[in-house]
DNA sequence: AAACCATGTTAGAAAATCTAACATATGATT
DNA sequence: AATCATATGTTAGATTTTCTAACATGGTTT
């Protein structure tokens, strides 16, 4: 449960770099930042640092702001996702518990098979999985 | 052709996240790239940026040294490293050569299936396939 | 011991990023 | 039309990060 790996999550990007990969000015960064649609992580410098999650929201939020939608429709809709997507957890608990252990054991070997685990998102596209080869 | 993609190639990390991912010193990855074992990115500010393969190959460093061999050694490593992966490559266009077409769609088939492009590396590993979720 | 290798440490300069403030274009509201 | 709000641009000054170059040092090899 240890080892150097690279999560989802891990702040790795400087803001420099996040602007090639977004294509968006620091100025909408730090604005989207300061509307909390994203929580970057910090240096010890204060520097901030992007996660590839971070990235992926930046790329949703563009793409909701090309459809004309303000800071307070985003937040609207990122909270809804969560909703969405921790209705659809709870209901896969509820299976779950209705499952013999043999029935457990399938489903299981199957999720870690297909399904990159939660990503797939409510909302449009914005994660990066076409990106890595 | 076009679109924004993250390649292993792709310069985007500045030399802090890499000490932290590779827990090599600035000095050390400094001094391997002057003993030309990497090669990565300058902004235009001439600053370091590294891609995924980079960090790959500081892996494999460090793991040769830990082995006791010398900058020349891995020098010497990396070259034969090289020979092997275009000895493969120039015996796989041989044998293509002399695939009917349809045998050819088979194998590509079969290739883009498996093999995650050209990473197989000769050494030991390195690669950071292991690493995404 | 002398030389060499890999790395540490330091100093001074330059680049990247930070916050805060003010500027401005666009669209909505009065 | 005048005003307001929103999203973004621009600028200034401070701080952090990274750069090169030089010198220092503990092990090895000769």
């Amino acid at each position: 449960m240890s080892g150097k790996e690279i999560r989802r999550s891990m702040p790795l990007f400087p803001i420099g770099t996040v602007m090639q990969l977004t294509e968006l000015t620091a100025r909408q960064i730090r604005y989207y930042e300061e509307h909390q649609l994203i929580s970057p992580a910090r240096t010890d410098g204060n520097r901030r640092m992007f996660s590839l999650n971070d990235i992926d929201r930046l790329l949703e939020i563009k793409d909701l702001i090309d459809q004309g939608i303000n800071m307070a429709g985003i937040k609207q809709l990122f909270l809804i996702k969560v909703q969405q997507q921790n209705k659809v957890e709870t209901q896969t608990e509820k299976v779950k518990q209705e499952l013999t252990d043999e029935q457990l054991r399938k489903l299981l070997r199957n999720e870690l098979m297909h399904s990159g685990r939660n990503n797939r998102s409510t909302l449009r596209q914005g994660d990066m999985s076409r990106f890595f080869h």
